[in-house]
DNA sequence: CTTCTGACTGGGA
DNA sequence: GTCCCAGCCAGAA
């Protein structure tokens, strides 16, 4: 972490709560953005804090939860497994329909009940 | 210091 | 449905 312990940076705040999501069920990166920051538009950087994490990291954090806003797999995480992500999301319950696309109503989570 | 890029999203045309 | 643009955060050049 290269954030102040007191005042954790956008980037840790959202890898807690990736943290949270429960399994069997997925979220989108604005909505991750939305419960850390109170703004969608910090998806990006949500993005890039996955992108970030490390080989341990990986393994403690349920990044394969986190979709973007269609429900589906986002383009350049193919290079550390698309097929991986979709496999750890079926083996979970997780549904994909004929395009692809993971049903947000059925898996999507809202985040923590009473967060705001 | 400035500028660009990226596992993104919502709004307008 | 499509395409384009601005905004968000962090890091690299």
């Amino acid at each position: 972490m290269t954030e102040h312990a007191d005042r954790p940076s956008f980037f840790a705040r959202a890898i807690a709560m990736v943290r949270r999501i429960p399994e069997g069920e997925v979220t989108t990166y604005g909505q991750i953005s939305l419960l850390v920051s109170g703004r969608v538009r910090g998806a990006r950087a949500v993005g890039y804090a996955l992108a970030a994490l490390d080989g341990r990291e990986s393994e403690t954090v349920p990044w394969w939860r986190v979709v973007n806003r269609e429900g589906r797999i986002s383009n350049s995480n193919s290079r550390s497994g698309a097929h991986l992500q979709r496999q750890l999301l079926e083996a979970e319950g997780v549904e994909f329909g004929a395009d692809d696309r993971i049903d947000l109503s059925v898996h999507g989570w809202d985040g923590p009940e009473g967060y705001f």
